[in-house]
DNA sequence: GCGTCCAGGTCTACC
DNA sequence: GGTAGACCTGGACGC
């Protein structure tokens, strides 16, 4: 699908702040789709609004502590006024430009575990989706699989069901709607995406979404705890795909950050760690209270320094 | 090459 | 309200 620029604009984010921590993490993870591209300060990306998939390139002109983020939007058709600025809302919102890590910053520095994660990491911030539903493959994808399984079906989803966008001589590719995916039988998801049990309740979601859901900017202006609510009522979203998902991030602990966690907070790798998982969220809250999202972020993406500080390799799980 | 095990959770039935 | 057991499937591993 080609897609022609329609719109740009400028974002002047809250210092400090790091563009490429921030969409380009250590730890591999991606802002918007596994696909998208970072070449120097540029990412090519995309994200769908208004059912329109949109390119977007972001380009940061500025530094860590004078940061300026211009953004162009590629689209197949023109944007209105009004469609204008509610993406550019969005992307505020995704980008956490209006975020502020000093706060945040003063906590850690009292705190002998994370002391000196934001050495390396100054100006990272966490994870905001700019869609809900590719937040929720992304959950469901990683359920009761090892990593390399989930790549696979993410990949299988794209390739089947999601979009190739060409923009600004880049293509992207892009995750399914929902309109597509509740429109394909669990069958066809089982045989062409290898989803197994997890094609129910990825169906079951797009179902609910096209039927009337929440959009992630809705979600981020709830309180969170509803926000989590609202996402453990959704089919095959439990505690741990809700709190990935939710607006500020949660504290979602699975099998492998509860090993290293277990490591962190209790000083040994526990016997189980599945079962570890209520304890450390109990211990991980009273420590870290309200900055526990931003603990999980900040430590998974901190792996080599911190396995250094403590004699303890956490990259191996 | 073949068999077995189990993984970056969630739901349900049963107590 | 707490918990054992089932759930798809493919890759790792032992033989």
């Amino acid at each position: 699908m080609q897609l022609k620029k329609v719109n740009s604009f400028v974002l002047k984010p809250v210092s400090p702040y790091n563009f490429e921590l921030t969409v380009h993490k250590p730890a591999g993870w991606w802002w918007s789709t596994p696909d998208e591209k970072f070449e120097k300060d540029t990412l090519w990306t995309a994200t769908r609004f208004n059912d329109e998939p949109i390119g977007l390139r972001i380009t940061s002109r500025g530094t860590t502590l004078e940061p300026q983020l211009e953004c162009a939007v590629f689209s197949q058709k023109r944007l209105d006024d009004s469609t204008r600025l509610k993406l550019k809302h969005m992307l505020s919102r995704a980008l956490e430009t209006e975020d502020d890590l000093k706060e945040f910053y003063a906590f850690v520095a009292r705190d002998n575990i994370l002391r000196d994660v934001t050495l390396d990491l100054c100006g990272m911030h966490t994870v905001a989706w700019p869609e809900l539903f590719p937040a929720l493959i992304l959950a469901v994808t990683l359920q009761m699989a090892p990593i390399k399984r989930s790549n696979q079906m993410m990949d299988l989803l794209m390739e089947h069901y999601g979009e190739n966008l060409e923009f600004d001589a880049k293509t992207v590719r892009y995750w399914p709607s929902p309109k597509k995916i509740a429109s394909t039988s669990v069958e066809e998801l089982q045989a062409k995406a290898k989803l197994g049990y997890r094609a129910k309740n990825l169906v079951a979601i797009a179902n609910t979404l096209e039927a009337g859901f929440p959009s992630m900017d809705d979600l981020s202006l709830m309180d969170s705890n509803v926000a989590k609510k609202k996402l453990m009522a959704l089919r095959g979203i439990g505690e741990y795909s809700a709190e990935m998902v939710m607006p500020g991030m949660g504290f979602p602990l699975d099998v492998w950050s509860a090993k290293i966690f277990s490591i962190l907070l209790l000083d040994k790798l526990s016997d189980d760690p599945r079962e570890a998982i209520t304890i450390l969220k109990k211990e991980a809250d009273k420590r870290w209270g309200k900055w526990v999202g931003r603990v999980f972020v900040y430590v998974l993406n901190d792996l080599p320094r911190l396995s250094k500080r403590l004699g303890t390799d956490l990259t191996s799980f």
